[in-house]
DNA sequence: ACCTCATATTGACACTTTTCGATTTGAGGA
DNA sequence: TCCTCAAATCGAAAAGTGTCAATATGAGGT
């Protein structure tokens, strides 16, 4: 269960557009704040509050320099979400993820 | 917005834990309601709302038979969900899910 | 026609989330 | 030292979510 606590916790950070749109726009390489508020029509707390929760999940990373704060993807959470996903939506018993039969890189590399 | 919205509905749905679990079940093949209702500790009402939300965001059919209702994981909705996420954690202008350097099925397949 | 069983719906409650404006923090420049 | 600016935090309001017991629906069997 704890298992499942802790990889959907991505997912429920994914589940509102806005941070979804947020991550896609880290996707390219690394923002500040002041950057992708530039994109939304939000205030600056409510972003703070967003950009939170995806570092909260492990999804992003923030780096302080000076005044600001620069975020960016987080890609090894990236990863062991993909192949939680995966995981959850592959029959187990002859699993896709297991018995390499198909190409995903994602689901069979890392353990 | 309308495409973050939609396929966020998914990771959404995947946000709470006992859904993730009951998708996971239904990974390995079709379940009818009691079936699923017998690994969990709640209320019948509630497993039927968390199964109306998985259906409602695509990600599991139902299935009516007789007095029961058999629930199945919709292929269609994981594969472009794959893609969506993939999507939004690759870089756009050089896209592991656009030049093909990856092997990542998933990514690859349906236009 | 009636009863039973599986599932869906309703109504209610506590809890969480989203959002904002206001305030605080903390770094850098004048 | 004081001011400015970027970002975080606080407090509050509104909306959404997870949960249950009770009730409704609807199929099959007697």
């Amino acid at each position: 269960m704890d298992y499942y606590l802790e990889n959907t916790r991505v997912f429920k950070a994914l589940g509102d557009p806005k941070r979804a749109m947020i991550v896609d726009m880290l996707s390219c390489g690394e923002l500040c704040a002041c950057k992708i508020l530039e994109k939304f029509e939000m205030s600056q707390s409510t972003l703070s509050h967003h950009m939170k929760l995806l570092c909260e999940c492990g999804l992003v990373k923030a780096r302080a320099e000076g005044k600001w704060t620069y975020y960016s993807l987080d890609e090894n959470t990236i990863d062991k979400t993909k192949q939680f996903f995966c995981s959850i939506t592959s029959d187990k018993e002859n699993c896709i993820c297991k018995n390499n039969k198909n190409n995903c890189k994602e689901c069979n590399e890392d353990e």
